[in-house]
DNA sequence: AAGGGTTGGTGGATTTTGTCAACTATACGT
DNA sequence: ACGTATAGTTGACAAAATCCACCAACCCTT
């Protein structure tokens, strides 16, 4: 029987996670605009600096790592390569999959992008000391 | 300048609260959907959780917590007042408000609410110690 | 090799959220 | 009384999410 200290609390969190969430994009967003110059969204955005992490990879990858529904990273994946960022390819061992990778122009993207990252991240976490930085981190790989 | 280092870590913490916050989200909706009669929705569910820690308030007050647009707020709670979960009266000191308070209907739903976060938050947190949590929201307070 | 179940990816349709700008009415300062 | 700021509302629209059906290639098992 969780009492009402346990209830309030996560409620916190939630409302903690949503709101930094929040602040995170708003800042990434507002930043991002003159980069992105063909309108790839914010998702888009995500979607490319996730597949920079992974590439090549299959579309499927990308839907765990976002933990969105495959049938937006599959649009998704269809703009950004309409726009030219990114490059597929039949795979060679498995019929079904196309493997994604960057382009050259993706990858001119994804750097800008994590310079203004790490400018509005490192801005929201200020208040924080370098060592609870690394606490945070570290935290979050856990779950 | 900022090495390759920060740089990754950076888009990593992006990703990190992202899913996280995607994770939670599908949860509580999943396991509220038996709960929301009226559908409110997610968003809607966050609003009254978010009211009833500041009530009475005005919409602005909802709207500086959750961080959305007003209107986007405006409607929710316009929403919400039509199913009858939450009440409205002019406020006394200044015309142009209108302070929002729960209904009975809203403060169960709440409660019912308040009761599958906490299990679900409960279960994405469980690879933390409660030292682990404490310190956790101790940070996101910060920030 | 043929069948049945699974998996990777697409497409359509709809709902939920988010964004931007214009607009009303009240409040406030001078 | 005047200009300006604030709370809330509305319209129009764009972006993101969700759900479901579907195809084709794979993987088993027999």
């Amino acid at each position: 029987m969780p009492d009402q200290d346990t209830l309030a609390s996560a409620t916190l969190l939630a409302h903690q996670m949503d709101r930094f969430t929040r602040r995170m994009e708003a800042g990434i967003h507002q930043r991002a605009e003159p980069v992105d110059v063909d309108r790839v969204g914010p998702l888009g955005g995500m979607a490319l600096l996730a597949l920079h992490e992974i590439e090549p990879a299959p579309i499927q990858s990308l839907v765990a790592m976002m933990r969105r529904d495959k049938s937006q990273m599959t649009r998704l994946i269809q703009m950004l390569e309409r726009k030219g960022y990114v490059e597929r390819h039949a795979c060679a061992t498995d019929g079904r999959v196309s493997l994604m990778r960057l382009s050259d122009k993706g990858r001119d993207f994804v750097g800008a992008m994590q310079a203004i990252m790490a400018d509005v991240i490192g801005d929201l976490l200020k208040p924080l000391d370098p060592q609870e930085r690394e606490q945070l981190t570290q935290m979050l790989q856990k779950i």
